[in-house]
Formats: C-alpha cells, sequence, structure tokens
RNA sequence: GGUCGCGUAGCUCAGCUGGAUAGAGCAUCUGCCUUCUAAGCAGACGGUCGAAGGUUCGAAUCCUUCCGCGAUCACCA
C-alpha cells in the first residue's frame, strides 16, 4: 500500500480527534525538493472544516501523525504545507514488497471488461507516411497501456479498401502500368500502387488543364475529365461485382497488404482482428431502418433519413443517402455494433482517429446512445492532431510525405552513425548490430512521438533529425544498456541476490529513487484512464534521470558495505526493470548494451 | 459566421482533478572520463504562462471576453 493511502486515514483520525470534524478527504503532494520532508499534507483545503490558523493545524496533525504513525519520523510546517518525514525503513519494506514483482505496476486482467482498440486504418492506394506512424504508435501503446491496467484489449483495424481512391490507382495501372508487378519492379506493394495515384493524378491534371484550354469552365472541367469520370465508372462495375474489375481490385489490394504487413512488422505493431470495408460497409442499413421504428431517426421528402441532433448542441446530421446507399455514418454505426457481435465480452470502444474526424465522432456516439446500445457509454476518440511538415500539411498527390519506411530506415542509419562514432561495439557481428540500430533508431523516432500529447499537433522538420540526447528514447535506452553491464559484472563477482538486506540511513538519491518507483502503478492507471502514453514517457524519463544522478554520485559495485552493494545492485535491477516495463508500453524495446 | 482543439524560455515539450520561488531537453557558456558505458553528470544563461477581466486564502490550471494558429461544419471516406 502506498504512503499516502496509509496517510490519509491517519490524518482524518488526527482531525477528527484534533478537532471533532470528518474530513471528507485529504490532499497530498510530494514534498518539493527545496524543503525538508517526502510527502506533504497542504492543509488549506480542510479551512472549510476546521476553523483556525493553517500553520497551527499543520503543527497539530504533525505532532499526532509522528507520535502515532510509526512511518512518519518528523515534520515541518511552512506556512500552510505539513511536510512529512517518511523513514527509510518504510521506503526499504517497500522496496523489498515489489523487488521480485516481474509485473509491478500491472494489475491482472479482469476478463469481464474488454474493450477494442481501432487504430491505423489506412487507405489501400497508397504507402503509410509519418501521420500513419503517430496513428499507430499511440493506438499500439494505449492498447498496451489498457492492457496494463487490467483490460483485455482486442487491437482492430478497419480497412479502407473499397471506394473511388483505389479505382483511381487501378485506372492509372491498367493505363501506364503495362503489366508491372511489385515482383518485376522490385518495388515494395504500396509504393508500386502509390505510384499510380500519383500517376493518376498528374494524368487528371493534364486533362482538366487541357479542357481549360479548350475553353470548358475549371469547374466543370474538374468534374468531366475523361479519366475521372471513367475512375467513377469503374467504382459502379466494382460494386456491381464485375469480374475484371473485382479481380484486379483483388491483385493490387494484395500488393498494397504485403507492403503494409513489412511497415507494421517493422515499426512493431499488430492487430488481433481485422475489418474490411468492402465487408462492412453496407452494414448499418438495418439498425438505421429499425432506428427508424423508433423514431431515432426520420425520414425527408426525397428519402434520405436523418437524426435530429439539436438539442444536443449540434446539427441534423445524414444516416442513408435518398437512394438508400450507405454514408460513412452508416457504416461506421453497422461496425460498431457488428463488433460487439463478434466479441461479446467487449464493453467499449477507442477509435484512434485524427482530430479532423471530432464531429463525426461526437455524432456517432450520440447516435449509438440514443439507439440505446450498453456500451454505448464507453467509446472514446482517441484524438490526436496532425503532424505537420514546415511547408505544411503532406499530401501524397503532391509527393509531400514523409514516407514511413524511408523515415524508419534513416532513423537507424543516424543511430548507427551515432554508435559508430562511440565505437563501443566492436565485438558485435553485422546481425547483432544492425537489429540494434533499428531497436534505437525506432526508439528514437516512436518516443519522440509519444512523449508529446496526443491532441498537440507536431511539426515535423525531416531537415532537423530526431535527437538522440537529452529527454529522447536512446537516452533511456542507454541508461538501461548501463544497468544491464553493472548487473552482468554483480552476477559474476556474486553480489546479484534476490534476499532482503538491511541498509540504515537510505542515501538521498537511493531515496528519491524509490519515491520514484512507488509512483509506477499510479502512472499506468492514470496513463490509461487518459490514454495517454505521453504520461508512461515523462515518468520513465524522471525515473531515468533519478537514476542517472543516483549512478554518478554513488559507486553501486564499489560500495564497501557488502549488504549495501547488494541492495544497490538490486535497487538498479528493479528500476532496469520497470523501464523495461514502461517501454514496452511505449512499444520500444531496451537492449542490453549500446 | 457556428462548433471543437491548441497558445508556457530562442526552439521542442512537462506541469495530475486550482497549491509553495512555473520545470525538463535542445541551443549557448563553465566544469567532470587512470574508478560501475561521457548517447552521461553538475552548473550558468534564458519566462509579463497569447491579452484583459473575474471566481478564490491561493490561478499556467476554473469562468467570461478578445487576439493568433489549426480543424470541422458534404447525400466524400
Amino acid at each position: 500500500m502506498g504512503i499516502e493511502s496509509i496517510l490519509e486515514v491517519k490524518v482524518k483520525e488526527a482531525v477528527a480527534q484534533l478537532f471533532k470534524v470528518e474530513l471528507p478527504q485529504v490532499e497530498f503532494q510530494p514534498t518539493r525538493k527545496d524543503f525538508e520532508g517526502d510527502v506533504t499534507v497542504v492543509v488549506f483545503p480542510m479551512l472549510r472544516y476546521v476553523k483556525g490558523n493553517p500553520a497551527k493545524i499543520g503543527e497539530e496533525i504533525g505532532q499526532f501523525l509522528t507520535a502515532n504513525v510509526p512511518a512518519v519520523t518528523g515534520f515541518n510546517v511552512i506556512k500552510g504545507f505539513l511536510n512529512l518525514v517518511i523513514s527509510d525503513g518504510f521506503y526499504l519494506d517497500f522496496f523489498n514488497s515489489i523487488k521480485t514483482t516481474a509485473t509491478y505496476g500491472h494489475v491482472a486482467e479482469k476478463a469481464d471488461d474488454a474493450v477494442m482498440v481501432e487504430y491505423s486504418s489506412p487507405n489501400t492506394n497508397k504507402p503509410l507516411h509519418l501521420g500513419h506512424v503517430r496513428n499507430n504508435l499511440l493506438g499500439y501503446s494505449v492498447s498496451e497501456i489498457l492492457k496494463a491496467a487490467g483490460k483485455k484489449v482486442y487491437k482492430t483495424q478497419i480497412i479502407n479498401d473499397r471506394g473511388i481512391h483505389i479505382c483511381k490507382s487501378m485506372l492509372a495501372w491498367k493505363r501506364f502500368g503495362n503489366g508491372e508487378t511489385p515482383e518485376s519492379t522490385g518495388l515494395k506493394g504500396d509504393k508500386l500502387v502509390g505510384n499510380y495515384y500519383v500517376a493518376f493524378d498528374k494524368a487528371y491534371k493534364d486533362e482538366v488543364a487541357q479542357l481549360v484550354a479548350e475553353g470548358t469552365d475549371p469547374k466543370q472541367a474538374e468534374k468531366e475529365a475523361p479519366i475521372l469520370l471513367e475512375a467513377q465508372e469503374m467504382l459502379q462495375k466494382w460494386e456491381a461485382g464485375d469480374e475484371e474489375t473485382v479481380s484486379l481490385w483483388k491483385t493490387m489490394n494484395g500488393w498494397v497488404y504485403e507492403g503494409f504487413a513489412e511497415t507494421y512488422k517493422n515499426m512493431g505493431v499488430d492487430f488481433d482482428t481485422l475489418y474490411y470495408e468492402s465487408d462492412t460497409y453496407l452494414l448499418g442499413k438495418d439498425v438505421v431502418a429499425q432506428g427508424l421504428e423508433k423514431g431515432v431517426f426520420f425520414k425527408k421528402e426525397d428519402g434520405s433519413v436523418w437524426i435530429d441532433l439539436t438539442e444536443n448542441g449540434l446539427d441534423e446530421k445524414i444516416v442513408l443517402r435518398s437512394d438508400g446507399t450507405a454514408v460513412y455514418m452508416t457504416q461506421d454505426i453497422g461496425t460498431a455494433i457488428q463488433r460487439v457481435k463478434d466479441y461479446p465480452d467487449v464493453g467499449g470502444m477507442v477509435y484512434t482517429v485524427g482530430n479532423e474526424q471530432d464531429y463525426h465522432f461526437k455524432v456517432l456516439f450520440l447516435i449509438l446512445q440514443k439507439l440505446g446500445y450498453s456500451w454505448s457509454n464507453n467509446l472514446h476518440h482517441l484524438s490526436y492532431g496532425m503532424v505537420d511538415l514546415p511547408s505544411g500539411k503532406m499530401k501524397s498527390r503532391e509527393g509531400t510525405v514523409v514516407d514511413a519506411d524511408d523515415l524508419m530506415q534513416e532513423m537507424s542509419q543516424t543511430a548507427a552513425n551515432i554508435s559508430a562514432e562511440l565505437g563501443k561495439l566492436e565485438d558485435y557481428d553485422e546481425d547483432q548490430k544492425e537489429e540494434l540500430y533499428q531497436m534505437i533508431g525506432l526508439g528514437a523516432l516512436k518516443y519522440y512521438i509519444l512523449k508529446v500529447d496526443p491532441k498537440k499537433r507536431i511539426l515535423f522538420n525531416p531537415e532537423e533529425s530526431v535527437d538522440f540526447q537529452g529527454n529522447t528514447g536512446p537516452f533511456i535506452q542507454y541508461t538501461y544498456a548501463r544497468i544491464q553491464s553493472i548487473l552482468r559484472k554483480a552476477e559474476e563477482t556474486g553480489v546479484l541476490k534476490d534476499n532482503d538486506v538491511e541498509v540504515e540511513a537510505l542515501h538521498a538519491k537511493e531515496k528519491e529513487l524509490l519515491k520514484q518507483l512507488q509512483l509506477y502503478p499510479e502512472t499506468i492507471q492514470l496513463a490509461a484512464e487518459n490514454y495517454s502514453p505521453a504520461l508512461i514517457a515523462n515518468y520513465t524519463y524522471d525515473l531515468v534521470k533519478e537514476f542517472n544522478s543516483f549512478y554518478q554520485q554513488v559507486s553501486i559495485l564499489g560500495e564497501a558495505d557488502e549488504n549495501r552493494k547488494i541492495f544497490r545492485v538490486q535497487l538498479s535491477k528493479k528500476v532496469g526493470e520497470v523501464i523495461a516495463s514502461a517501454f514496452r508500453l511505449l512499444g520500444i524495446g531496451v537492449p542490453e548494451r549500446m
């Protein structure tokens, strides 16, 4: 049990006894470094219940706690802040209670409480770019965090394999492709298909320009360019099940999937189950029909179906076209319901989708609530800001994108360059080096993206490479590697032990480390509640900074006292385990050496 | 125009449901490798927390107005 929960009870007891008042809650905070003490009780909020001078009240509570709580060995009061000094013994007991717990900080899975996390969900007509990277890293990490907080998690994505965008790539390939394949060109499938998407756009623009030159109104030209009309015709053929079209669609999608699979593997993300838009785009129509009967929706004269959300401060929103076909919203309603049918233990969902769709999800969740689904109160849109370049938005059609594969490759290369300069890995073979560089490069990239609050937009400057020093992934990996180095030496000299040891008078740095370790479980809970990997990243950074300071100031293996040496090794080991555990939640690996 | 989000040091970001003198990293400048990995440590420099009001014992945090940036307001997905 954490010190605060113990103190909470005792402070209430103190107030009850001293002032005959019941406190509903007590406010704690870690004592600031400039003051003596470990935990601070804020007296001000008590003034609503206890009348008097806050300093004096603090004084009296402090005396009570020192006399009645063994863990409290002293106190001081500054203004309305009661700073308590907590005994070394308390922190040592805490450490002994967790030091061999491999899953420290994690909560055991509650099986009845599953959640489905959707992320990635790319279009299948072009390669993944930096925006997808942020999406994937967030979705994956949040999934891991939710698991650590005791949820059962299904990771999923909906693959947008249908629609006019695919037809554009298909058409361009038919026209200009000469039968090219990933095999014949040596290109990754998604790259190949993406090239044709760009080729389509170029041809389209040329045609529009020509029409305009021939005197057509520019707006009309944009609608009437032959290649666009042909693409639309292709979509109709696809929907009608035309054999040749469907076959080409399958082939080209297949190429893209192979390309994506490679990218996902390199990125280190995965999925438990997949949904394809081509399977789900018709879902939801029945639900709309039922909702219409129930009066949730209403029909307009032209036959289109709408929902009126004006009383919720939103507008009217269409859920079915006048020709009876599904829109985006119809599909999402259907897919959500389908998912609960497929996985009945799912009681909530998380959608990792960019913030340009905030409105869509607000509406979707409201609709599902009005339809009366029990799980509709546990839906969350994990909304994140765009990743922009200094030149503005990334646009695939214009080629101003930071390609995911290229970026990961560059990061590994940077790691390799730095590593070669430092020259600490002379005895590693090429494969080991390659694996390590990838771990470090990816670690830098992932940390760089995940440490930022998801809501904020990221400005990514490809000219300035991602840092490897300071508050970065490699810094944390480096600290982990250092710890492993100590542990290897400790093992050789026989001081790597699990037994509890008596240590008197903790070093200030040891105590700080223990306090930081104590925060790990609540940090996971907080990160899960807020769907925020950034909290995990920042926690880990603080822990690592604390360890490096400790490492620099005290000698671990050079410590003369045997018990203390063993304790410091144990402490280092635990810090290493927590680093590894936290980084696993971020999807980042940790190296034995670097 | 309506709605939503963001605005903290030159740059990139922390700052939990309001709490003590607003914290890190990068950059710049000082020190520290014959002792556990210097991708490190210790320190200096750097802030009217976008602006103005308000609530409060106390506001970067909550409320209002305004300014700036972004997104969104399709029978596209």
